[in-house]
RNA sequence: GAGGUUGUAGCUCAGUCGGUUAGAGCGCUAGUUUGUGGCACUAGAGGCCGGGGGUUCGAGACCCCUCAUCCUCC
């Protein structure tokens, strides 16, 4: 992987830059839409290349590893080819569902023991295990394997936690560097911040992890319902530090504005699954503002999804269409609204790059807050 | 015409021996969702209990009349 950096804007950390993957190049800021379980729920690979224009697309190595399962994903030839997607791949670690399962997992300083949601069954994850799964599945970025701590969490927790995630980095690193790729392509490994919400474990962390001066550096444990304000503090102290001729990817942000002042407080990688998820939940995103579609106030309104839209089917189709769709709970409504969302999120972070490059990111971003945050 | 059935929220229906402020599901109206177990979750609006009269301290429930409904028979 290699990463270049073509600009930096003047009034605030946003940068433009190119990655180079044995599966192609991603434009940043860039984000990637979220596939869990090798897919993007109701999207097709062609419609992410096509309509959508996704330069990166992620999986999930905890739901992978049950469904379908190493021996599936490994005859297949990795992820690229069981489910068609050629571009490149990111697999999330596990290390989230040690924060969102919590209820049916232990942490031990060996590994992390889950009771899959699908069976019951138990299966330890630890640092080497996921490295090593993470190689089948055949991700371009693989993540390493942290715990996302809660919010609130207490600062000595915080502080174990970060202290074992630190510790557990260092096996990861260690495996991942002893072994080699399965499919003939690069895999490289991004080693993850952690710390909470408190600025001198962020710090710390930070260090730590830019020193290993691996390709590209990731901020996770955020977006876990602290207040916006605490995160982009959080974001900032990191980026900061990290180094600044890798790329910084910032875990699971975020709605439109989040990213927006990610974006300008130095991150140029994100996912989330917000675009995807409330799509499904009849939220959609549009240049102009969020629609509720499901609301009464859209019945009869005959504008297109969003005229200005990058995606065919939200000129061709209104929004009255689209809530018939949804209060029938038709699986169209579905399709449309998530090539909506993830058409206007991949807009949004090719505009970013645009003005960065342009040198007017800054007042652009400012009244772009603005504008995507309108509830129509 | 005779005998019977059923009338409770927009719809389909619960409602115990007559006892606090009449409930549910769906629908409707809104909200929530941030490295995706969950087309999910949360909340709200909506009632002359067909109508009238009676019994009773108290009636959605019991009695009488009436209207509507569906069924059977003539």
């Amino acid at each position: 992987m290699k990463f270049t950096l073509d600009q930096t804007d003047s009034k605030t950390r946003a940068r433009a830059g190119l990655i180079e993957t044995d599966h192609g190049v991603i434009e940043t800021p860039i984000f990637m839409p979220v596939g869990t379980a090798a897919t993007v729920k109701a999207v097709h690979q062609h419609e992410l290349r096509d309509e959508i224009k996704a330069q990166i697309c992620l999986g999930n190595t905890y739901h992978l590893y049950l469904r379908p399962g190493l021996d599936v994903l490994s005859q297949a030839g990795g992820i690229h080819g069981f489910n068609g997607w050629k571009g490149p791949v990111l697999t999330d670690s596990g290390g989230y569902q040690v924060y969102s399962l919590a209820g049916t997992r232990k942490i031990k300083e060996e590994g992390v023991t889950f009771q899959s949601h699908i069976d019951g069954s138990k299966h330890v994850f630890t640092p080497e295990g996921v490295m090593d799964i993470q190689r089948t599945i055949g991700a371009d970025i693989i993540m390493a394997f942290d715990e996302c701590t809660p919010y609130p969490c207490d600062f000595k927790y915080a502080k174990n936690s970060l202290d074992m995630t630190h510790r557990w980095l260092k096996r990861c690193i260690d495996r991942f560097d002893s072994t080699e790729p399965h499919y003939g392509y690069s895999q490289t490994l991004f080693p993850i911040v952690q710390g909470s919400t408190y600025p001198e474990l962020r710090k710390i962390s930070a260090e730590i992890i830019g020193s290993y001066g691996r390709e590209g550096n990731a901020i996770g444990g955020l977006s876990v319902g602290e207040p916006a304000e605490e995160m982009y503090a959080m974001t900032e102290i990191v980026t900061e530090i990290l180094p600044l001729d890798k790329p910084r990817y910032l875990m699971g942000v975020g709605t439109p504005q989040n990213i927006l002042e990610c974006i300008a407080r130095g991150i140029d990688m994100f996912d989330c699954v917000l675009p995807t998820r409330n799509a499904r939940h009849g939220v959609v995103y549009t240049s102009q503002g969020v629609i509720h579609v499901k609301n009464a106030k859209w019945k009869t309104n005959f504008d297109p999804i969003d005229a200005e839209s990058s995606v065919e089917t939200s000129k061709i189709h209104s929004r009255a269409y689209l809530r018939h769709l949804f209060v029938n709970n038709e699986i169209l409504g579905m399709q449309l609204a998530t090539l909506q969302n993830l058409g206007f999120y991949l807009w949004l972070v090719k505009e970013a790059r645009k003005h960065i490059i342009q040198g007017d990111f800054s007042t652009w971003k400012d009244a772009m807050v603005v504008q995507v945050g309108n509830k129509l």
